[in-house]
DNA sequence: AACACATACCTCGTGTTACGATGTATTACG
DNA sequence: CGTAATACATCGTAACACGAGGTATGTGTT
């Protein structure tokens, strides 16, 4: 998939995948991946600004003697899904404009 | 609208945009206003980058003695909207993901 | 024991890109 | 004569995804 077409998704994707419970870096990337890829280093980046950015919060504790980096979402975390869900119609009409637009030509 | 959003969309409004008719740079960003907003500055950026990548064709041609650049979508132009209309069907798998997850919680 | 592999995290450099600021020139309007 | 619209362009900046590479531990195989 293009890459300049994921950079609007990517963050989001993230969000929803611990909207629903708490999850750690490497998971993420394995539940992402039949939706969209993405590689350790983008994940981590990514990460890093959306706790930056007061999206999710981060806690490290013990599984099996190794360490794990949890991630949660926040109240804006989840408002920034919600935003995106808004930005979303706009999204659609520009598709129609770029998909629909010629097809009368052809008949 | 976000930034990031728009990265996947903005050369193929451009390609669409010049589709149906050859057309100019100031009379694109005018077309586009109501779909989607780009700056002067941005718009001419875009247009190098088609026309290097060989997706349009440039003429110069004059107009009440002024001059205008006048931009024809190339066959490997349609090709690359054709391209992004296949991708939207990852995209959409994208978009229910996140707006989706998390709903069949509420109840 | 030695080795590969999966798990789990991280950093750095690079290339692509949208944008604001700024510049140049001409035409139109008052 | 000045302001706005038309029409093009360049430069620097910041954001971002990614590959390459690094560190460390557990698990399975021979």
């Amino acid at each position: 998939m293009d890459i300049q077409l994921k950079r609007g998704l990517l963050d989001v994707c993230v969000l929803a995948a611990i909207r629903n419970e708490d999850s750690y870096g490497y998971k993420i990337i394995k539940d992402l991946k039949p939706c969209v890829e993405l590689s350790e280093s983008t994940l981590y980046t990514i990460l890093k600004r959306l706790e930056a950015a007061g999206l999710l919060t981060v806690r490290t504790a013990e599984h099996d003697g190794r360490l794990r980096k949890y991630y949660r979402i926040t109240q804006a975390g989840i408002s920034r899904i919600e935003t995106f869900k808004a930005e979303w119609k706009e999204v659609i009409s520009i598709y129609k404009f770029v998909s629909e637009e010629g097809e009368n030509e052809q008949a």
